[in-house]
DNA sequence: CTACTATTTGATCCA
DNA sequence: CAAATAGTAG
């Protein structure tokens, strides 16, 4: 560690500290090492620390390293997560307090989108006269930007009217919005019943997590009073309703911790707002800075790129980076015929290297990072026909597959029978001839008796109600006493794991995957894949209010009254709520809804395949989007289409946060990095001339040694400045020449 | 009314 | 290339 290294791990813990820093300068390192020196020197109890990542994967990978620091019990008693995980635990601990109920439903956003579709079909006509066409995606999509800066509904249309209307036209009004500004008129209205129909579906989205987090930190002080030191890690990509969960939570002791660069900020289409480093100043005015300039990761040559590309930013506040690690081979720009060119290139380069570096690299130190997921087609069947294992990082992927969603859907709707989304997907699936008319009919006639769709078909099962047009009672009989079944499971407090094999049982779901798909055995596969999440997640389920045993107290005179304080009105309002309704902790907290809240929020779907060979099983090869490559590393990037219209994106309205992806992209590298381009394309269905990123061409302008059309050359000076910057072992000779004649 | 097939459309990045 | 939509048979 270096002295500034240092300062950061130990700066005292009453003083807000900003740690700024490039990449690969150890900034999560460093805030991984001060949560483990405020638990050990200062003697702060691990269950008063809020640790912030950016992923839930992220958090994970926190938690093993501090595991070995301070061990696994006092990692366990951390409240650790993403801002959305953190909130969802809060507001099911603490619903009551919230207005919510504590069984409430995750909405995801791809449910989102369809609750908006289906809003959105009574305006088609009016917009259809108008000429105007308005997809569900783009209306999603507003009502997210809203959500996420705080505004609701009549926020939106007191943006819209504040416009000045051109000249000619009449001055907008909230009345006359309809006539002046028909598509802000129809987002608006949806939005308005999105509300009201996630409100009835008992559900959050992913905007509400954050919403209603705030208003319940920031209206009981209580909720918050456990927290003596919060750490953000990515900080530059926090928005302002999480910026504001973060002063919340801070609100009793004022001690924080964040790391960041305004260099690596690249969620801004999301609402995240680099001028939140500055807030944190103005709101702790104590805040403190450390800067990290000692780079840990890259070669010379890389950072050398790398710097020259983020200096085009000319609004860039200047940070020197330094590397203590040799210069290295110069990073390789090829340009290649068209895309099967390109990933041809990349699988025989891949296998080129892993022999001429005599094993020394390995599948899983290959990462290809790229600008969109749909960029990956042409990579991946040439992997695969190369047989190079590998495997697609990030998103969410996994839990949209159609058979994941169905068996979570009906997860759902047993957790949660207002849960429309979940009941839409299930009442006829597997078909049970409840189509579009009958469903349409249950959801009118349950909201009109203002009970859910799933009770109005439980009474007409029951006989307690009438039946609608085609009798349905029949129809559902398997379906309720399916429901009914897996639902005292789950009251039992029986593991996710066994409540979908019981589930699959009674649905016959194998069967029905036989009959409906023709790759039946993947989806299958994938079924007993969400099985292995569960039984994996079940072991590593982390409660959500571990009590603090008594001795650890006794022990830890700093870890002082306010502590046992906060505790005492956190469990105090438990019993009332107990009292109140029966909805206590343990109740909020079944396996079922751990689970459910897991596959909503998780990131972390590499689920081990079996038993054998768990090694093998890792080392791939790594493609990934730039994005979810964030604060990974690997000894070698890829990076494809590095063209105008990719870097930047042709529909990016923000050309300096596409510069810093890139940058982001090309700071992943370790040893060797490679900006690939194409001679042609196709782009939306035609073949287009391709032309390599201005943001490089801008960058090597001054310096064009900073990038060659040369590939690394395998000497073995290039092999021993690999094996120090990897700090791995230099192969013997003998292994290279064997390797490439296998080659 | 529902189930199934054929066609058209329209595609950044994510918790 | 997937999902929404239209159209047809049962
Ligand atoms: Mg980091």
């Amino acid at each position: 560690m270096t002295h500034s290294d240092e300062a950061a791990v130990q700066h005292s813990p009453h003083v807000p500290l900003q740690i700024l820093a490039g990449p690969g300068s150890g900034k999560t390192k460093v805030l991984t090492s001060r949560i483990a020196y405020l638990i050990i020197q200062h003697r702060i109890a691990p269950s008063s620390i809020c640790a912030v990542t950016f992923t839930n994967k992220a958090a994970n990978e926190m938690r093993v390293r501090l595991t070995k620091l301070i061990g696994k019990e006092a990692t366990s008693r951390l409240r650790m997560g993403t801002f959305h995980s953190l909130c969802a635990r809060f507001l099911r601990m603490h619903a009551n307090l919230a207005g919510l109920e504590s069984n409430f439903t995750i909405c995801d956003a791809q449910e989102s989108q369809k609750i908006i579709a289906k809003l959105l079909k009574p305006f088609k006509n009016f917009l259809e006269d108008r000429n105007i066409s308005l997809r569900e995606g783009s209306v999603a999509w507003r009502i997210s930007q809203a959500k996420s800066k705080g505004q609701g509904p009549d926020d939106v249309v007191a943006e819209a009217v504040k416009e000045k209307g051109m000249n000619g036209t009449i001055q907008k009004t909230p009345e006359n919005l309809k006539d002046t500004d028909p598509t802000t008129y129809v987002i608006v209205e949806v939005f308005r019943e999105y509300r009201i129909t996630l409100l009835r579906s008992n559900s959050l989205d992913f905007d509400d997590l954050l919403l209603y987090g705030v208003k319940l930190f920031g209206t009981h002080k209580k909720v918050s009073m456990w927290c003596k030191h919060i750490l953000v890690d990515e900080f530059q990509d926090t928005n302002t309703m999480q910026y504001e969960l973060m002063t919340h939570i801070a609100a009793e002791h004022h001690c924080v911790t964040i790391v960041g660069d305004p260099d690596q900020s690249i969620y801004a289409w999301r609402s995240a707002d680099v001028t939140n480093l500055k807030n944190m100043i103005r709101d702790f005015p104590a805040t403190e800075q450390i800067f990290l300039e000692q780079n840990y990761r890259s070669t010379a040559s890389i950072l050398s790129l790398s710097l020259a590309i983020i200096s085009e930013d000319k609004e860039r506040i200047k940070k020197s980076l330094h590397t203590a690690h040799p210069k290295g081979p110069v990073p390789t720009q090829l340009c290649l015929v068209d895309e099967m060119k390109e990933a041809e290139f990349i699988a025989t380069e891949i296998k080129r290297l892993v022999a001429v570096s005599g094993g020394m690299l390995t599948w899983s130190d290959f990462a290809i990072l790229m600008r969109f997921t749909a960029l990956s087609r042409e990579i991946e069947t040439a992997l695969q026909r190369e047989s190079i294992p590998h495997k697609v990082l990030g998103g969410h992927k996994f839990f949209e597959r159609m058979e994941v969603k169905d068996i979570l859907a009906y997860l759902q709707l047993v957790d949660n029978g207002s849960f429309l989304p979940a009941f839409n997907r299930c009442i006829n699936n597997p078909p049970r001839s409840i189509g579009e008319k009958s469903v349409s009919q249950i959801l009118q006639r349950a909201e009109k008796d203002k009970i859910s769709a799933l009770d109005l078909v439980e009474r007409i099962h029951d006989g307690k109600v009438p039946d609608i047009k085609p009798p349905l009672k029949r129809k559902v009989a398997t379906f309720i006493s399916t429901i009914r079944t897996v639902r005292n499971l789950a009251k039992k407090r029986v593991s996710a794991a066994a409540l979908i094999r019981t589930l699959l049982d009674l649905l016959n779901y194998e069967e029905h995957l036989k009959k409906t798909q023709d790759d039946w055995q993947n989806r299958w596969e994938n079924v007993q894949e969400l099985i292995n999440f569960a039984s994996k997640e079940h072991e590593t389920i982390e409660l959500p209010v571990p009590p603090e045993p008594k001795a650890g107290k006794e022990n830890d005179p700093v870890a002082s009254q306010l502590e046992a304080d906060g505790f005492a009105v956190i469990d105090n309002n438990q019993k009332k709520k107990e009292a109140a309704e029966p909805s206590t902790d343990q109740a909020a907290e079944t396996p079922l809804r751990l689970f459910l809240q897991a596959s909503m929020l998780s990131t972390d779907t590499e689920t081990k395949d079996k038993e054998d060979g768990e090694e093998k099983n890792k080392d791939k090869v790594v493609l990934s989007t730039c994005h979810s490559a964030k604060g990974l590393e690997w000894p070698v990037v890829i990076v494809p289409a590095t063209e105008n219209g990719v870097f930047p994106h042709i529909r990016s309205e923000d050309e300096a946060e596409e510069r810093r992806l890139l940058y982001v992209a090309c700071t992943r590298a370790q040893s060797l990095l490679y900006l690939l381009t194409t001679v042609e394309r196709m782009v939306g269905g035609a073949r287009k001339a391709r032309d390599l990123s201005f943001f490089v061409t801008r960058a090597i302008k001054a310096k064009r040694d900073l990038i060659t059309a040369m590939l690394p050359e395998a000497t073995l000076e290039n092999r021993k400045i690999m094996a120090g910057v990897l700090s791995r072992p230099l192969p013997p000779e003998a292994e290279i020449e064997k390797r490439l004649e296998e080659l």
